[in-house]
DNA sequence: TATACCGGGTTCTGCCATTAAA
DNA sequence: TTTAATGGCAGAACCCGGTATA
């Protein structure tokens, strides 16, 4: 009966969709040696305790060690794949050699989504093609395997994968939008059509509730804002709209207008981070004399607030009261929280040395590019009173 | 010509848990 | 029982420049 695994796959190797096609470029040399000690052991020690899983496949980890693959973090991740008869990692590399890439970086690969080597060269060439709907190089895909091997190599469906990319279509994002979508959250197109279809529904549920009448645009408009949304679950997103509305007591159109705007940038935000970050912020003005009315203010008009780390904001905050510049005028101009700590600190040192009046002139003036706030500076220089 | 407003670019993977399939 | 596929989570900002307007 322990011969019944070694049997099945080889039984299995005649079947359609396996990986029939590179296996023989691949390992063929050690099958019948393979097999032949297999049936052996499993025959003649039928009296020692079985193992309680199969062994690693020695070839396979040869194989892999010569070709840079980092094995122990391998097996760390998928220690199944590890154990496989039939792989194709040599077929891979082809293939991604082929596609640019060079032998570290498919050596990366494979220690960190082992799994990659169990695809066949036909799931990978449709896959490849599918994704060079979106992107005009392989250089572009290869860089993106590098960074995520996960997001490619995760599922096998290519049919799944197509059908993703003609809804996100149908949604009206353009080649454009697929492009910054498959860049950035990559694992969106590894997603079930249907779990897409379920945030897209989500999505426009809370459109509709909150009185929307295009809750279409509304959906393009949260994916275009928040690239991220679609990798996210919908109870998170919920939850977060919810806890939105309750802390900053807001009417449905204001909560509308919040979230197709700027406040979609936050959407995808933990839980609890972003609930503490409000309880933070709120701390904080409140000891700083705003009132309710400051805190939903800041946060309708600049959102990313939300997003900046307690200790960052406390320290923000601080640098630029302690420079003279005033609660008040923050709350006017909040974009200036968009800046690093050390970048403000740093402005507020120069503009102090030409005696710029905060007070007087506004702080728009740290907010803006390095090119533009170096040539203010030089206007000022030369002209002091200005 | 300088400033204000605003939106876009960058990047966000690696791991674990659960479920489905073999 | 094992493996594959899939769902979900934590983590946590900064900068630039086009264009409208004064």
């Amino acid at each position: 009966m322990a011969a019944v695994p070694g049997v099945r796959a080889l039984l299995s190797f005649h079947r359609p969709g396996l990986l029939l096609d590179t296996f023989w470029l691949t390992r063929a040399p050690f099958i019948s040696i393979w097999y032949h000690r297999r049936l052996c052991s499993d025959t003649t020690k039928s009296d020692e305790p079985k193992p309680l899983v199969n062994p690693e496949n020695k070839s396979l980890l040869e194989n892999l060690n010569l070709m840079g693959v980092d094995v122990k973090m391998a097996r760390q991740r998928q220690p199944g794949v590890l154990r496989k008869v039939f792989t194709n990692e040599q077929g891979l590399a082809t293939f991604l050699q082929g596609k640019g890439a060079s032998l570290k970086v498919i050596a990366g690969i494979i220690s960190r989504y082992p799994r990659a080597i169990t695809r066949s060269i036909n799931q990978l060439e449709q896959r490849w093609e599918l994704w060079r709907n979106i992107f005009q190089t392989d250089a572009e895909i290869v860089s993106i395997l590098d960074r995520s091997p996960e997001s490619f190599f995760r599922s096998s469906d290519n049919g799944n994968l197509e059908k993703n990319i003609a809804f996100l279509t149908s949604l009206g994002l353009n080649t454009k939008d697929l492009h910054r979508l498959l860049t950035t959250a990559p694992r969106t197109f590894s997603n079930s059509i249907e779990l897409n279809k379920q945030m897209v529904e989500f999505l426009e549920e809370i459109c509709v509730d909150l009185g929307g009448n295009n809750p279409e645009q509304f959906v393009k408009a949260v994916i275009s804002r928040n690239l991220y949304i679609l990798i996210r679950s919908t109870k998170r997103v919920k939850k977060n709209i919810d806890n939105l509305k309750a802390s900053l007591k807001l009417s449905d159109s204001e909560l509308l207008t919040l979230l197709q705007g700027p406040g979609a940038e936050i959407l995808d935000l933990s839980n609890e981070y972003l609930k503490n970050n409000f309880n933070t912020l709120q701390q904080k003005m409140v000891s700083l004399g705003c009132h309710e009315a400051d805190i939903k203010k800041l946060i309708v008009s600049y959102p990313m607030v939300l997003y900046i780390g307690p200790d960052t904001l406390s320290t923000k905050l601080d640098c630029l009261l302690k420079g003279g510049i005033t609660m008040k005028q923050i709350l006017e101009k909040p974009k200036v929280l968009d800046y690093s700590t050390q970048n403000i600190r740093g402005r507020i040192e120069e503009l102090q040395k030409v005696g710029y009046d905060f007070q007087k002139n506004g702080i728009n003036i740290l907010d803006s590019s390095r090119k533009r706030f170096a040539a203010k500076i030089e206007r000022l220089v030369a002209t002091p009173n200005d």
